[in-house]
Parts: C-alpha cells; sequence; structure tokens
DNA sequence: CGGCGTGTTCAGAA
DNA sequence: CTTCTGAACACGCC
C-alpha cells in the first residue's frame, strides 16, 4: 500500500494522538522494531505526548514532547516507515487486528501500528538525527520543482522508471505512482533519464505534481478505471486513454504497466 | 508446492 | 565509478 499519498494519510491519522499523553504501549511483536527494543520505545515514549508530525517521501516522523513541560532540545522522535504493507489506524474502541505490532495507547484513543509482512519498522532517534537522514534523502516529491527535477535527471545514465523510484533521488514515488506518472506523461518508462528533451522534462514533472496532488485527497494512488492503476491487474487490460492492449514487463525488477500506444519510444 | 507483491538493502556482475 | 540484477526479509493469496 504505502506511497506517498498513503503515508500522507497515515501523518493525518497520526495528528490525531497529538497533544495527548501516552499512557502505555503495547509491543505486540517486537520484530518491527529497528535499532531499539520495546523496554528503550516504553521508556521515551511512556508519559509524553507525540507532538506535530511530519513526513518525508515514505517517512513519518513523531516528535515527542513532555507535557507540561518546556520543550527540550532534541528530543527523541518515533520514526515509521510502512514497508509494502504497513499502516497507522486511529481507534477508540478495544478493537485489535491480528497484524497489529505496536499500539500506543493514549488518553484520546490507542494508535495501531498494523504491518502484515513487517519489511520495515519503527525507530527510535534523536529528532536532529531524524532531520538529517530525511534531508539527506531526495526530494519530496510533493514539492518537487523543474529546476530539481532537471538537476536530479542531469548526467543521469539510468532509464527513467528506476531513477524515479529512486528515494535518494525523489522521494516518496513507488512502483504504481512512477507507471501513472509515466502513463499520464506518456513517456516511455525506459527512456534514458539523462537526456530527456525539455519539453519532456516539463510533462514528466506536471505528471509527478498532479498525479500525487489528485492521489493524496485519496490516500492512496486511486484504483479508478481512469487511472491506468486501475487497469494493472487485468489480465488483458486497455489503456483506458486509447484502448490499446496494456504491456506487462518488467523495469527496475519491477513489475511494470504501460500502453505501447501513448508511451511509444 | 510455487509464484507473486504498492519497499529497501546488499552482494556481485556488467 | 555507475548501473543493473537477483536474493533476502515476512506473510498472505492464488
Amino acid at each position: 500500500m504505502p506511497e506517498l499519498p498513503d503515508v500522507e494519510g497515515f501523518r493525518h491519522v497520526l495528528e490525531r494522538a497529538v497533544g495527548h499523553r501516552v499512557n502505555h504501549v503495547d509491543v505486540i511483536d517486537d520484530g518491527v522494531l529497528r535499532g531499539t527494543n520495546g523496554a528503550a520505545l516504553r521508556r521515551a515514549v511512556v508519559d509524553q505526548m507525540f507532538g506535530t508530525p511530519r513526513r518525508h517521501g515514505k517517512w513519518l516522523v513523531a516528535p515527542l514532547r513532555r507535557p507540561k513541560q518546556r520543550h527540550r532540545k532534541n528530543e527523541p522522535s518515533v520514526v515509521f516507515h510502512f514497508g509494502m504493507s504497513g499502516g497507522l489506524v486511529w481507534s477508540t474502541g478495544g478493537e485489535q487486528h491480528k497484524h497489529d505490532r505496536i499500539v500506543f495507547d493514549t488518553a484520546a484513543g490507542r494508535l495501531h501500528y498494523r504491518d502484515m509482512r513487517k519489511l520495515q519498522g519503527v525507530r527510535l532517534m534523536p529528532d536532529d538525527a531524524a532531520t538529517a537522514e530525511l534531508v539527506d534523502a531526495g526530494y519530496d516529491a510533493a514539492e518537487l520543482t523543474l529546476g530539481q527535477l532537471r538537476q536530479t535527471l542531469e548526467g543521469s545514465r539510468r532509464r527513467l522508471k528506476p531513477a524515479l523510484m529512486d528515494q535518494s533521488v525523489i522521494a516518496g514515488l513507488g512502483n504504481l505512482m512512477v507507471d501513472e506518472i509515466l502513463w499520464r506523461a506518456r513517456i516511455h518508462p525506459e527512456e534514458p533519464a539523462g537526456d530527456l528533451p525539455a519539453e519532456r522534462q516539463r510533462r514528466l514533472h506536471r505528471s509527478i505534481r498532479g498525479t500525487v496532488e489528485k492521489a493524496i485527497p485519496t490516500e492512496r494512488v486511486p484504483g479508478h478505471t481512469s487511472w491506468l492503476t486501475g487497469h494493472r491487474d487485468e489480465r488483458d487490460g486497455e489503456c483506458p486513454r486509447c484502448g490499446t492492449k496494456l504491456r506487462h514487463t518488467r523495469s527496475g525488477g519491477r513489475r511494470t504497466v504501460w500502453c505501447p500506444r501513448c508511451q511509444a519510444r
């Protein structure tokens, strides 16, 4: 599930916990903790509260605050990554899910870190370290400028799809989003990233910003039939724009869907 | 049983 | 040095 729009949705979920004291942290499966353990997580979080969460690419950072005390510099932050199957859910009842791995119990409700496959997980790090790590990542796709896109593609000898999926180049785009973006821009996924003509750079940039902007309100890449994503699992799927039978290939080791007519080389 | 997947990282090859 | 490929991680679904 999680690409930039999904994580943006999880940021909204996390906002519901902001300002409420965490009374208890239930570590149901410490296999999702990275570089920390249940005791350390509880020590850092219990009796604290979450401050305003921020997202960069597919990372979500939740800074901790001490209730009724002046904010101290560089409190720890809880850093979430959701892999392919994770998410955050807010609940006010006692419900529990089979794949809940960590549950933060606050005075107002419970925040569930839920993840079936456990490919990524939850970290604890000083807030400035979290910030440094995110700054080190690529430009966030939701705010990417044309100039930044040009700069990142310039001199690259890679193909377009792997380049766009590289989180250290542009942060937030995943397999589905990139296919959607290239389809909307009418650009072939194997096109060399480095020598894209200026007009196609502009089209690609508009497509990145436009696709992200439209996907964020739905909190995911829409499966609408007017989107390419809505057809990628059909056996004989057709291009929603021109009706041509979609091609299924691999690019950068990832399943790739594209229209041979709209995205001709 | 085998294959596959909205992510990331690593070793090893080209 | 850059880029690519396949495997690994873990788990449910076909």
